[in-house]
DNA sequence: ATTTGTTCCGTACGGCGTACGATATTTTTT
DNA sequence: AAAAAATATCGTACGCCGTACGGAACAAAT
């Protein structure tokens, strides 16, 4: 059992970056002693999130980020702890660059925003998928969504717990779908073959290697979305079909 | 443009890797020339799930995983060609692992068993949910499951397309559940707090760094919340609320 | 003018995946 | 029986990564 003694358990130090902006009303500029420093913080996170849109989460090194400022690689540590307070400053400022939009009215409409919101948000930082598995940290713009959603949610007839857990099932339903595109596109870069040329250029071996097992519902539902596919896109419909079932149950459930 | 010239396209050869159990009926064992290895693949990739079960992915390292093994490093690269190809097959293994029930007849305890077998086998490899970024491959045991999930949703008046949509909506959920369940433990792990201890170390700094600014209802949502789940386990309840509306709407649409 | 707290950055450490080449071991061919 | 060919093992090394550390340049407080 290794129990570090009474530590009084430290705030986190995140909290304080996350929240620098808004933090008390006290205005206090308090000129540090140094050299002044080259760039801002906001400059480094937001040159991270260029990078993570562009290339991906990998791409985002210390050394490389720092490179895009003609910094050496351990001077980023000045302005942060650790990469991954970076990711979670860089979570927080993505979010925040999505203005989201007023709530309909219709109950329907609202939590299908909800769930278009966070699906476009996600299309549009996909690194933020590999991100929550960090932490979903509370900052100050992922406290504005969380607020706007429940807004969404709020007025239906819901619990309090309800209203929390329908949130969940609403945005975590876009982030699978957005999932999903996002393992598709790698694949296709990895492979460098589109799915439809993949499945041509392993017909064969996938036939004799699966020689002796028969698969009859995959093998009729494959070949439907096969052809389905070629001609519309697949996780748009996707996205329609499941919300509308979600939200179908949701609703049924307050009119009970 | 770079554009690889001509290649005809090689098939995958993580395919065969994959099926290397069941490909054609044609024994053919073909004695090999070099040393006998010393261990066997199988071998090798259930240890790597056993280690990933245990200390998580991120401990499934080359050099950690030939060791257990007394093998040097690079002796790996003769069973697999790549970590990433371990990858694929430790996936597939892991979900061979798992034995799945037979379905029941009632339509709405189909639906549920889908989605808390997928909830149960991440609970119990929750790498899985790392690895499922890297991709959702084809081999034997994911097949199998595939095809049983087509059959639990199969029969209920639902086409082709709407059957895969509906699995992947079912399973999609619980892997969210798991996934949140992930991120509490990994979050109390790093802290070395429980969630209760972690909000009551930062009320404070919570407090002051978010004043001025207002969440009415993430607030009344959020003690709500954390007075329920001082008592009861919050993912479980999660799991049981969605699950119902999500199959509410899906039985709903069937019956439309 | 001196002290003190910052910023900047070069160097270095330990860890990762894995390319490469040497060596040992087994089967196949002669 | 001997030589050749193919395979397994593994030590070394390369280029990445995050980041600990220490020194130098700098600006404000004393």
């Amino acid at each position: 059992m290794s129990h570090v003694p009474d530590q009084p358990a430290q705030p986190d130090p995140s909290l304080r970056l996350l929240w620098r902006h808004r933090s008390g009303g006290g205005e206090e500029p308090k000129a540090r002693r140094g050299p002044k420093q080259k760039v801002s913080l906001d400059e480094v996170v937001d040159a991270a999130v260029d990078l993570a849109d562009a290339e991906g989460l990998a791409a985002v090194t210390m050394r490389a980020l720092a490179q895009r400022f003609g910094l050496g690689a351990m001077t980023l540590y000045t302005y942060i702890p650790s990469r991954d307070a970076l990711l979670v400053l860089m979570a927080d400022q993505a979010v925040g660059r999505t203005e989201v939009p007023d709530l309909p009215e219709d109950p329907r409409e609202r939590l299908e925003l909800v769930a278009r919101v966070q699906h476009d948000e996600l299309r549009a930082h996909p690194w933020l998928l590999e991100v929550q598995d960090v932490r979903p940290w509370l900052g100050p713009n992922m406290s504005d969504r969380y607020e706007w959603q429940l807004q969404a949610v709020d007025g239906l007839g819901l619990t309090d717990l309800e209203m929390d857990q329908t949130v969940a099932v609403l945005i975590g339903f876009a982030g699978n779908i957005a999932r999903s595109e996002l393992m598709k596109r790698r694949a296709e870069q990895v492979t460098g073959m589109t799915e439809a040329e993949w499945w041509e250029a392993n017909y064969e071996t996938l036939n004799e290697v699966m020689a002796g097992t028969h698969y009859p519902l995959a093998n009729r539902v494959g070949t439907a979305a096969g052809e389905a596919y070629q001609a519309a896109t697949d996780p748009a419909r996707e996205l329609d079909y499941g919300l509308a079932r979600i939200i179908d149950g949701i609703l049924a459930h307050v009119r009970k």
